[in-house]
DNA sequence: ATTGTGTCCTTTATGGAAAAAAGACAGCGT
DNA sequence: ACGCTGTCTTTTTTCCATAAAGGACACAAT
């Protein structure tokens, strides 16, 4: 077993559903562009298809036979990329499971738990190293330095530099800049999740990232943005394995959103600065909060 | 041929440094701790030492036989790592050769081209990639986004929010923090390279590191402390190409420092704040204009 | 009792192979 | 003329093998 077909399968689940009120597909190329895969992976599907009795298929002809059904797509789990399987596996020890700071992370053995090659868990540990959760001893281990309460410190400080900084960008982007209807859509989308609220708070997370990511682009600095990959990762894994609350604290952040946004709307700089303080000030205080609690001082 | 061992080799020069005024070699595990590395390492070192008829060695006996000569020494080429010879080409390559923005980099071409395996090549351009200089495109190659004008203000703005926040810190130290040891260490030796500037301003390079290092601790924050790692790869390879006026150039930023220096001792925030924001943006200035020069509007 | 050595096992670093996926190009069809 | 397909080549992704390096443990020497 050499590697994984995943983006085919992936993309083969999703050409299923353009069989679905179509009697013909369009040109190989244009598959391509619209599956995001190369026309090689666009052959393999159509292939894939004259073989389930999908489609008959002819040089330029491709036409449907029969309605894709349940059985014909690929199990969700054979679609993820090997990186995301060791992702997902890795944060749960990490973030879930009890593990202490100061551990070392066996690269050969995190790749026989998880059933992948050691390439791979390689790659995923420098990459993710740049979050500043682990580092690497040259020749040795990795040493895990944990998600503690300085960690969330360090990343909140940042965090709040760089945000007030984009906020403060934003206002001065000209009205026709694109921002300003992504910020009015997720202004909308605020709004409806908040009437929605008792069934759909779940999804306040990623609606979360979405603004954040918006108003951070205004600072147009490659850092800034790409620093809130960090923010990111950290509060997906850990707001998911740490539920308590979740309604009343999702509730709270939209409506301070909902203020935050009416600042940047108002152009006005200090307004801005104060409802994004306010809102990065109960945000840290919730991540805090949600963290064991401090040690008290002996008496 | 799997493994370079520059590990080894490494080791085995600087070991050769210990024959030279000793007559007994210490114990394996201390010449493990002083070597920094494993015992596993220090055993082949003695056993080469003693085909050389460098020593005699049985068991805790390790007599010196006679001082070690130029031609026992490895050739320095030979003991560079894979990463690091990786690095120094890739980076030759885009900051001193004429590399576009937009050009794609090829990791099979690049491993060719250098001589060695994709896998090192491959993790070095993943490790490289939070330099925000390079992009992956998944499944594909990679981008270069270029050593522009851009990245450069980017950077330095992000420098100058770090920087100004932990020089901050630096004066809120307490006294008998170790880093005001460091800080007095260096500007000892920014006077001292400053009185023989005429020979010695090469070796600023190097020192001007370590002071921006030495600020950046004072933040006790691990992402602003990291960052310095960009600005520093940066830098260094920058001006290792671009010597016009480099003693010049140097000897303006001493004299800032040394300023910069003065004001941290002092303990003034404001003359703390001024001091740092004069040297960022002079260090600036020199950076930009060592770029190409901004392309003139047209009329 | 502590420190050092001999021995052996495990892990990391790196090259190599092979499947999956991307990409290039000539010739064909409209 | 332009876009599409057939075919072939190259590159990326991944697993695997092996040398280098690290690390563990029992026994030996001081």
């Amino acid at each position: 077993m050499s590697k994984q077909n995943t983006v085919f399968k992936d993309a083969y689940n999703r050409a299923l559903g353009l069989l679905e009120n179509e009697a013909r597909l369009p040109s190989e190329p244009d598959l391509a562009l619209r599956l995001k895969v190369s026309r090689t992976t666009v052959r393999s599907i159509l292939a894939q298809m004259v073989d389930a009795g999908l489609i008959r298929w002819d040089k330029r002809e491709k036409t449907v036979l029969r309605a894709p059904t349940l059985a014909d797509r690929f199990p969700e789990h054979e679609t993820d990329s090997v990186a995301e399987i060791i992702e997902r596996r890795f944060m749960q020890q990490i973030l879930a499971g009890g593990a202490e700071p100061g551990m070392q992370i066996n690269e050969l053995e995190l790749a026989r738990d998880i059933g992948v090659g050691t390439t791979p868990v390689r790659e995923f540990l420098i990459r993710f190293s740049r979050f500043g959760l682990i580092e690497k001893r040259p020749n040795s281990h990795w040493v895990l330095k944990g998600f503690t309460r300085d960690f969330a410190l360090e990343l909140t400080e940042v965090r709040e530099m760089f945000e007030l900084r984009s906020a403060a960008a934003f206002v001065r982007l000209p009205p026709d800049h694109p921002a300003w209807r992504d910020l009015a859509a997720v202004e909308a989308e605020h709004a409806a999740l908040l009437r929605d609220i008792d069934r759909r708070y779940p999804d306040f997370s990623e609606l979360d990232e979405r603004f954040h990511r918006i108003v951070h682009g205004a600072s147009r600095n490659r850092f800034i943005i790409d620093f809130y990959d960090v923010i990111a990762i950290v509060f997906h894994y850990h707001y998911q394995w740490n539920k308590t609350d979740a309604k009343a604290r999702n509730t709270i952040a939209i409506q301070e959103h909902l203020l935050y946004i009416a600042a940047l709307r108002s152009g006005d700089p200090l307004r801005v600065e104060d409802a994004c303080r306010r809102h990065l000030a109960s945000a840290r205080a919730t991540l805090l909060g949600s963290l064991a609690p401090v040690p008290e001082p002996a008496l």
